[in-house]
DNA sequence: ATAAAACCTACCGAAATAGTAGGTAGATAA
DNA sequence: TTATCTACCTACTATTTCGGTAGGTTTTAT
């Protein structure tokens, strides 16, 4: 019952590059180096954003990466079914075999996925963002 | 983000032998064939339900287990941790590093982890018996 | 005594996890 | 045009977890 370091770091890089929207393309590297991920891995995370028009990118010299829209447009659900897969707890597609354990969880899974994708697709970059402001905020007047 | 076989047989078997409360000892056996699960499997799984006192046990010719409280002393949260171990959907105990992203997270991280266990632990296998009860009734008026 | 049960320990194949390594192709600045 | 910086691509790998098997020992009602 955890979620992978692929999820996470995902999420670690679109919160990173929600941060510096303002400095136009993000090269990777500095992803990276800011929030501590390797770069081969992230690599390699990359192209399930990309392909789904989470990113725009530029090559090149020069080049990285950018939110392709604004960051209240980005659930943290979305992006971690896009990474982990179905974030539901129990694949409860096949061999259902109606033994009596099995018939009495299956409400139970169904609402516990329902809960946990309610709740994570309820939080967007956006609030992550915001409750980051905060926390500086409070870090200076202390 | 899954739940794996040991917490679901777990459960399983738990339900089984709340189905059969009447029938004194239940062997391993007949929960195994009922539940269509490999006893040598669901033999491994025992020694971490018996360790916490949720079974008693009667070894021997004509042994078995029962449940060592009633079906609603039970929550379904409380076995899944036995069994899962932390339900927890990360470890933010070591390397929470302070990267923007992780900072980010952790409050998200600790919501859902308290709306999971909150929700498994408010299911008893006393609420199961009594969906399965429902089920059967309903299947017998059709 | 014997059969049926729990109990115990070791092993094992497959898959997932969390990366490395090394190279190709495109863009830009000098 | 050439050097450099970037994304992009493919393959490999070590470790851990998952989901079991296998085979034996101990306990106990009959």
């Amino acid at each position: 019952m955890k979620i992978s370091t692929k999820g996470r770091y995902a999420l670690r890089m679109l919160i990173d590059l929600a941060e510096h929207q303002s400095s136009g393309y993000v090269a990777l590297k500095d992803i990276a180096t800011r929030q501590n991920i390797s770069k081969k891995y992230l690599e390699q995370i990359v192209p399930i954003l990309n392909g789904a028009n989470i990113l725009k990118t530029n090559r090149g010299f020069q080049g990285g990466y950018m939110l392709s829209q604004s960051p209240d447009k980005y659930a943290v659900g979305e992006i971690l079914r896009l990474t982990e897969g179905s974030l539901c707890p129990v694949d409860y597609s096949e061999d259902s075999e109606g033994s009596s354990g099995e018939t009495a969880m299956l409400p139970v899974w169904k609402e516990l996925d329902r809960l946990i994708n309610s709740y994570l697709d309820s939080v967007t970059l956006q609030d992550l963002l915001d409750r980051l402001q905060e926390s500086y905020a409070n870090d200076y007047i202390i």
